[in-house]
DNA sequence: ATTAATTGGTACGAATTTAGTCCGCTTTAT
DNA sequence: ATAAAGCGGACTAAATTCGTACCAATTAAT
């Protein structure tokens, strides 16, 4: 659980691709290539990011994206929120029958929230130049041909 | 993202009753009435935790479980762990075919990690205990028949 | 010993979510 | 004017997750 989607790991490496030098303005089709992402997916991605303010877009002929902020300046949270929405956590289950129920059971009601300020506080903390640095995470060897998951199985 | 499933919310619920009074066994049966979480899925529920240590199972006759560690005991890091598994990301997208490629493009790789990290240790610092408390969300009115979704809207 | 109560485990179907695609519209440089 | 982008939404398909059911294993009470 607290599964990160797949989106969100795509877009970590989109704006990584593009954090290398800001301002650039690259098209989706141009970053599809580089991220082997497809296209459909890394444009729909772009639009997302861009409605956040995560990356500007240019319209038009020779238009495309580009990011201004430096990757030190995007945390995870911005990403993780720009994504998948505001750090949520599940719903009583069908309250439409009056109220959490069984009176006196179910006084928890709410505090949910504490988990997710705690949660939201450390993805902020997190910058996404943190993410691209590899010498910080595998300080002998930078190993590039590894696949993040084999990395996650460690856990 | 970073949503927290039904099944983790519904472990929170029902350890917060069996918190009430650590070392009282009570049969499933009995917990989904007082929970009004449907039998089947308290079962299951249970026997994940039970699993894992976070509740004691007593079987036969006159069986059921019980909790002994304190409220203040467990913490959030727990639950989710024991119903989700291990905090884990999103995995490289298909690395059966070589590497994660694109050569140079994905030197991102590991590091996710650093997040993985940042959230567990967060949510090691909140505890069942401070999920039950309901004085400290809503210092003036308790609001108890309040769904937690409701709540959650609030972000 | 037998019986009844209760957990343990597995497997399955339905419902929900998520990933990915497509297409027509708008904007803008040339 | 035209072509090269992004924009937005709808739509399909795939993957998860939720909830249920069933039967085996275990234990207490009688």
């Amino acid at each position: 659980m607290l599964k990160l989607n797949k989106m969100t790991d795509y877009a970590v490496v989109v704006l990584g691709q593009m954090a290398r030098d800001p301002g650039r303005v690259r098209t989706a089709a141009a970053l599809s290539e580089t991220t082997a992402i497809p296209l459909p997916t890394v444009s729909k991605l772009l639009k997302t990011l861009a409605g956040v303010g995560l990356v500007t877009s240019h319209r038009g002929a020779n238009g495309g994206y580009s990011v201004d902020r430096a990757a030190e300046q995007v945390t995870v949270a911005d990403i993780v929120q720009a994504i998948d929405g505001p750090i949520a956590l599940t719903a009583c289950v069908d309250v439409s029958d009056g109220q959490c129920e069984v009176s006196g059971s179910c006084p928890i009601s709410g505090n949910w929230d504490r988990v997710n300020q705690a949660v939201r506080r450390a993805l902020e903390d997190v910058t996404l130049a943190d993410l691209l640095d590899p010498t910080e995470m595998f300080p002998l060897k930078p190993v590039v041909s590894r696949g993040r998951e084999a990395v996650a199985a460690e856990n």
